[in-house]
DNA sequence: TTATTTCCCATGATATCCCATATATTCCCA
DNA sequence: TGGGAATATATGGGATATCATGGGAAATAA
């Protein structure tokens, strides 16, 4: 089960290059996968995977009434969609474009949330975590079945 | 079962290098699990797991509402959430947020608290072992239901 | 051309590997 | 049973590899 979890800051240089993680680039790798970033739909910032989370947005527009407001949502993102060629050091560039839509200077932040990550201008990331932090202070964690699991429906135990 | 248990102090070295415990390490080592540490949601401390604890919080993610708060404060972990690699000595290298997070200087203190753990600040995690014996002085013991559910009639009160 | 992108190489920082040592624990055999 | 050897464990240091990053030059596009 590989995932993209932990956070790294990498500098943007003059020509606008990115470095991406290692640990991501060696998930990618692995599987053979291309990498995909997107514009987020509920924050300012990018998102970045694999094909098969493309994969599933597509089917769910499949799946939905092409009518409703929630598949022009999910258009969206497809439309924002780019797949990211790294160069021989591992960078991509990013287009102006999506510069300016996460409101990135000279530094992003990677923060690997599972099978997906996100780019963040730094500072605005930290303080979105730092909110995150207190309010599982005070209003608990969620509620996460630990040990004797309740039945879920798509088991992907195997590792 | 093989369980995290025990406490363990060791030195964190000038590399920033810390030993696994042993007895911890023979338990990954059984199931062949990497190790995986976090930021404590609630507490200046770090918590090590194995993949099925992320794998847990991954799949509760992609369950519920992606706007909701929970969802962000389980991708606040995931974001934390690092797998370490240890070297062949069974060392792990803590990064420098890890560090500053559980303020941590040239020791750590393993807790094994079952199916995971965590690492503190020696003084603070003993200040605060202090702490939590006085608490069962004064108010008794937590409900432990041990085999047996029957309703306690006599509660426990808890604050 | 002029601007941009891609390729290739250089470099410093840092993580990883490998070996050494010190101490404690276990094992073995007299 | 006791003593000593073999083993496991924690810790330290030097050497090597990896990684992020920067820049020049070739390639591509407008």
């Amino acid at each position: 089960m590989d995932l993209f979890l932990s956070t790294f800051e990498h500098r943007i240089d003059k020509k606008g290059r990115l470095s991406v993680p290692a640990p991501f680039r060696s998930v990618l790798e692995r599987r053979r996968d291309p990498l995909y970033l997107f514009k987020s739909l509920t924050e300012p910032c990018l998102e970045g995977c694999g094909p098969e989370r493309i994969g599933q947005i597509v089917d769910a527009i499949d799946s939905m009434d092409s009518l409703s407001a929630e598949v022009a949502t999910l258009q969206t993102m497809l439309s924002s969609a780019q797949e990211m060629k790294l160069d021989s050091e591992g960078r991509i560039m990013l287009s102006a474009d999506f510069i300016a839509f996460a409101e990135l200077k000279d530094a992003a932040l990677y923060a690997g949330i599972g099978r997906s990550f996100q780019i963040w201008l730094p500072d605005r990331y930290r303080g979105r975590e730092a909110e995150a932090r207190a309010r599982a202070k005070t209003n608990g964690l969620p509620g996460l079945r630990l040990g004797r699991t309740s039945p879920t429906p798509s088991d992907n135990g195997g590792n």
